[in-house]
RNA sequence: GGAGGGGUUCCCGAGUGGCCAAAGGGAUCAGACUGUAAAUCUGACGCGAAAGCUUCGGUGGUUCGAAUCCACCCCCCUCCA
């Protein structure tokens, strides 16, 4: 059942490296196979960058494996330094705890803890770090480390050569205890498999040899390749910042808009990458869209896929519903109910007492996070590139907000639906 | 503990007394072109509607004037012990 998973993610493009590839395919034939994925918490939220590995455990999990997912309270104390330029900065032990709670629900929707046999569980490290003591730990476990090989893994190299960085103890043992998790899981619940990103390769393979020193275990990990966009920016990134899978820090509609704007080099590798389906259907759709010539339909399908993944039907249905009244035509169309329900839906918007609004237009958008701050507001204003319900501000108009927002140019008595440039969109109800 | 190097605007990185709100590149935002693409071109890019205000690790000082000079402090890196 499982080389076909394996060929399937190879088909997709999501197998990066694999640690004992000769014996993987059998293995995963072999039965029902636990394996899992850390996740530390470094914010309140995961972003779409671990999106890929989440969807990984799913992945296996659909072939019938039972997939483990970890939640990282212990590690998240100490900072991966896995690639990073700089040494973190640590977060207090009640702040991580707090982000530890939000991260296992999170984590939780993807996976499915009700499926028999292979059903999911949410794990914590902390739960067998935390009782650790350090004489047990060093002996035991720090034993088995060569400080030599350490230094070798390419994923703290920069740190160690490159002038102008350091690496703390504290991170460079990092290694040391997400080895640990992977021979404690693989103790606990048979685990023979860690995905991650490639970034975690290094931690991963330390893992696998400290199983095979402190268990006597030959267990496997899988890395998926680190997403790329084809005009070389960063992936996962909006003007506003990290994409979150949290609806309160990113709303859903705001979700599906930032995959709406796939590039054509990208949206075909992303459809495989993060929808589930089938990858000659996404070939077909890139053969299709080919031919058409003109507007593609992948990025559609793949901002659809990917928003019911994790805002579910209705999340997606907001989504739609939004964006449709807002780039498809005649804001004339929308009811007082509309307005209401796209605020709800999670269109930006703000209210604002008529008697209190600011000196400037410039203010009143930036104020209301249209725009970083008022300079470009200013250039917006100064190219017409800012409409009220649907009617061009210019610079002349700065200064004067009460007529800009002037009763008579309402809708409903109070909504303005303001535009900044091409896509930005935020409604203010003036009452 | 000793010797040396370094901390500049989101990032990289120039800048050693006025011409510096600070070169250049990247990122970002807006316009044109388009498909709510890409590429390209144009403009913006510390804050402010403006007057003006606040920046170059921190605090004091020298000077008419400092990111640039001095003192002390904090942090980082390299080598030696």
């Amino acid at each position: 059942m499982s080389s076909a998973l394996l060929a399937d993610l190879r088909a997709r493009g999501l197998v990066f490296q694999v640690a004992g590839e000769d014996e993987l395919p059998a293995w995963l034939d072999g039965g029902m196979r636990t394996l899992y994925c850390g996740f530390d918490p470094t914010a309140d939220s995961l972003h779409i960058g671990h999106l890929v590995p989440l969807l990984m455990l799913r992945r296996f999990q659909l072939a019938g494996h039972r997939p483990l997912a970890l939640v990282g309270g212990a590690t998240g104390l100490i900072g991966d330094p896995s690639f990073k330029a700089q040494e973190r900065q640590l977060n207090t032990p009640e702040v991580v705890a707090g982000w530890v709670d939000k991260i296992r629900d999170q984590a939780s929707r993807f996976i499915d803890f009700d499926a028999g046999d292979h059903s999911a569980e949410v794990v914590n490290n902390l739960d067998w770090m935390a009782g650790l003591d350090v004489l047990a730990f060093l002996r035991d476990v720090g034993k088995h480390f060569s400080v030599n090989a350490m230094i070798q893994k390419e994923s703290v190299r920069q740190r160690l050569e490159r002038e102008g960085s350091g690496l703390s103890f504290t991170e460079f043992s990092y290694m040391i205890l997400q080895s640990y998790d992977f021979a404690e899981l693989n103790r606990r619940y048979g685990c023979g498999l860690q995905v991650g990103g490639s970034d975690q390769w290094g931690n991963i393979t330390g893992g696998i040899d400290l199983t095979r020193r402190m268990n006597s275990d030959r267990v496997y990990g899988l890395t998926v390749p680190l997403i790329t966009k084809a005009d070389g920016t960063k992936f996962g990134k909006t003007e506003s910042g990290a994409v979150w899978l949290d609806p309160a820090r990113t709303s859903p509609y705001a979700f599906y808009q930032f995959w709406l704007g796939a590039a054509d080099a990208d949206v075909y590798r992303f459809l495989k990458y993060f929808t589930f389906l089938p990858v000659a259907e996404i070939d077909e759709l890139e053969r299709a869209d080919a031919e058409r010539a003109g507007r593609p339909e992948a990025q559609a399908v793949l901002a659809r896929e990917v928003t019911r993944l994790v805002h579910g039907e209705e999340g997606l249905a907001a989504a739609l519903r939004i964006t449709e009244s807002l780039f498809s035509g005649e804001l004339g169309g929308l009811s007082e109910d509309d307005f209401r329900q796209l605020r709800q839906d999670g269109l930006p918007a703000s209210r604002v007492a008529r008697g209190e609004l600011p000196e400037t237009v410039t203010q009143m958008l930036a104020e209301a996070g249209m725009a970083a701050s008022g300079k470009q507001v200013k250039d917006a204003l100064g190219r017409k590139a800012v409409l009220v319900n649907g009617a061009s501000v210019g610079w002349e108009e700065n200064g004067a907000p009460a007529e800009v927002f002037a009763r008579g140019r309402a809708l409903f008595g109070g909504y303005y639906l303001v535009r900044l440039g091409k896509k930005k969109y935020h409604l203010f109800e003036v009452a």
